[in-house]
RNA sequence: GUCCCCAUCGUCUAGCGGUUAGGACGUCGGCCUUUCAAGCCGAUAACACGGGUUCGAUCCCCGUUGGGGACACCA
């Protein structure tokens, strides 16, 4: 039985970015589909950018994403020793040599073979002075055989890899001891026994000499497939400072688990005319013969359609639990599930793209006296319809039972009470005499879920207000500045 | 600059030699309507260009153009 294993081996110097989440999703998804494991290794070398806030945000994003590992989090940090080792048996086969060029010395004559016309590639003047443990400061490169040609066959690419010839002796360990990435990560995926890397096509160039380390291990090479990664508006890589990019800012900004995992999916793989996934069903349809080859920008248009549609498919409680903590942040104190809550977040799925959206749209219960919006006020309340307003507030002050179709039937009584005005008249003043605002629900249902007394004493507070400000203008104005 | 990669509606994409080039988001229009939505109906819109190969190219090959990525003692 072949054994399947995969990783996600993000560096955490950061939060969590979609287009990690995006890899950890391919992987995972592939993983599980295929039955194999899945394990999760923090590339924390740079130890100056990681931190472990970040290491904790991207550990929070993939579980929030319900992306689980089987193995780890390991940390290439405390591989550091393996490493060392490594690299010393290279060095003690001649697979590597020691480096004496300082940077100065390796700029300089870089860019003096560029200007020939060069490669700029390092120039080996080191390769075989077979310089010893004590040759002072100094680096070790691989020795890497320039007549051998660098090859694989990419899952998502196809063969790709380029001539040995193209690339120079590059440094696995720094001067000062520590490993390079390139070093670690071969390193760290042999012994793990890794037999398929997914990752950002960012990898594509840099994967032969990555393969020249696995030659010089005789190591078994993976199987490789590398992602287009999600672009910008602008086409290019996403960028922390100009783009949305973290998975913890979308779910602060209210998107939903499920839409994000499905928006991801569905940037970069398809499954036919598909696009509605559950992660059951990324699971089961996951296949790297259908991932693109050209980058996808991040649409966040679409996201939006995703994530109402998932808001709309939530079951009371599940779409409770997840508004909860919008709702508290507008509301300015605990919120408590019962049934008007359940009965305004229905009809807030409808309008809204976003859970801030949703609970923004919520205020109007949430708190006891909500703003009336200027402008919404001088349209609406006006003195034409002050007797309806008083009407329907003594009309719905005598409901025996509170609901839809008995407000309905108040509205109807203070119509004809206020001279046969006509529904339509009625209801935006109501609205805004209710929410504030000139949009919302259904006004039936708004002003049932507002409640009987508070729906009550918002009418006759409107009405107060017309009133007084008819008073104003038929008094002596004061003349404004 | 060098190497590598990519190229279907505005966007995400289906397509794997013969299709009226399909779907979705968006946009626009209509219906519905007490506002806003949602829903329904309809419309708009693409094979970058030039050569081949072939009876026939969106699809295969080459080139051009355009875009991107990698070229660190970062990961």
């Amino acid at each position: 039985m072949t054994t399947f294993r995969t990783r996600f081996a993000p560096s955490p110097t950061g939060f969590l970015h979609i287009g990690g989440a995006r890899t950890a999703l391919f992987n995972w998804a592939l993983t599980r589909k295929l039955g194999g494991t899945f394990l999760l290794r923090i590339e924390d070398t740079d130890l100056e950018r990681s931190t472990r806030e970040s290491e904790a945000a991207v550990l929070e994003g993939l579980e929030w994403l319900g992306i689980g590992w089987d193995e780890g989090p390991y940390r290439q940090s405390e591989r550091a020793e393996r490493h060392r080792e490594v690299v010393e048996q290279l060095l003690a086969r001649g697979a590597a040599y020691r480096c004496i060029c300082s940077r100065e010395e390796l700029e300089t004559r870089r860019a003096a073979d560029i200007a020939a016309g060069g490669k700029g590639n390092y120039d080996g003047r080191c390769r075989d002075a077979a310089l010893g443990p004590d040759c002072g400061p100094h680096t070790v490169r691989l020795r890497i055989d320039h007549e051998r040609a660098l090859r694989w066959d990419d899952l998502v690419f196809g063969p790709s890899g380029q001539e040995g010839s193209e690339i120079g002796d590059g440094i696995l360990r720094r001067s000062d001891g520590t490993p390079l990435y390139h070093l670690a990560v071969v390193v760290d995926d042999v012994d793990m026994g890794i037999t398929h890397i997914v990752r950002g096509a960012d990898h594509h160039s840099n994967t032969p000499f990555q393969l020249a380390i696995y030659r010089a291990l005789g190591a078994q090479i993976p199987t490789f497939a590398h992602v287009p990664l999600i672009v910008s508006a602008s086409g290019r890589k996403l960028s922390k400072r100009r783009d949305p990019v973290s998975l913890q800012q979308f779910r602060a900004d209210g998107y939903l688990p499920e839409a994000m995992l499905n928006w991801l999916a569905r940037l970069g793989w398809s499954h036919g005319d598909q696009e509605i996934f559950s992660a059951a069903e990324i699971v089961e349809h996951f296949d790297l013969a259908h991932v693109g080859r050209s980058g996808a920008q991040a649409d966040l248009a679409k996201l939006a359609w995703l994530n109402q549609h998932y808001i709309k498919a939530r079951p009371p409680e599940a779409l409770f639990s997840a508004a909860k903590p919008f709702l508290e942040s507008v509301a300015g104190r605990a919120v408590v599930r019962d049934a008007a809550l359940d009965r305004l977040l229905d009809l807030l799925r409808e309008r809204s793209t976003q859970l801030v959206e949703m609970a923004e749209k919520a205020r109007f219960v949430l708190v006891e006296e909500p703003e009336i919006e200027p402008d919404a006020a001088n349209k609406h309340l006006r003195p034409a319809v002050l007797d309806a307003l008083e009407k329907l507030a003594e009309a719905l002050a005598g409901l025996d039972e509170w609901s839809t179709a008995t407000i309905e039937s108040a509205f109807e009584q203070a119509c004809k009470a206020a001279g046969d005005l006509k529904l339509g008249k009625l209801a935006q003043p109501v609205r805004v005499a209710v929410t504030g605002t000139t949009a919302s629900p259904g006004i039936y249902e708004t002003v049932e879920v507002v409640g009987r007394e508070r729906a009550v004493a918002r009418l006759r507070e409107a009405a107060q207000f017309i009133r007084e400000r008819a008073a104003n203008e038929a008094g002596p104005k004061t003349g404004g500045a």
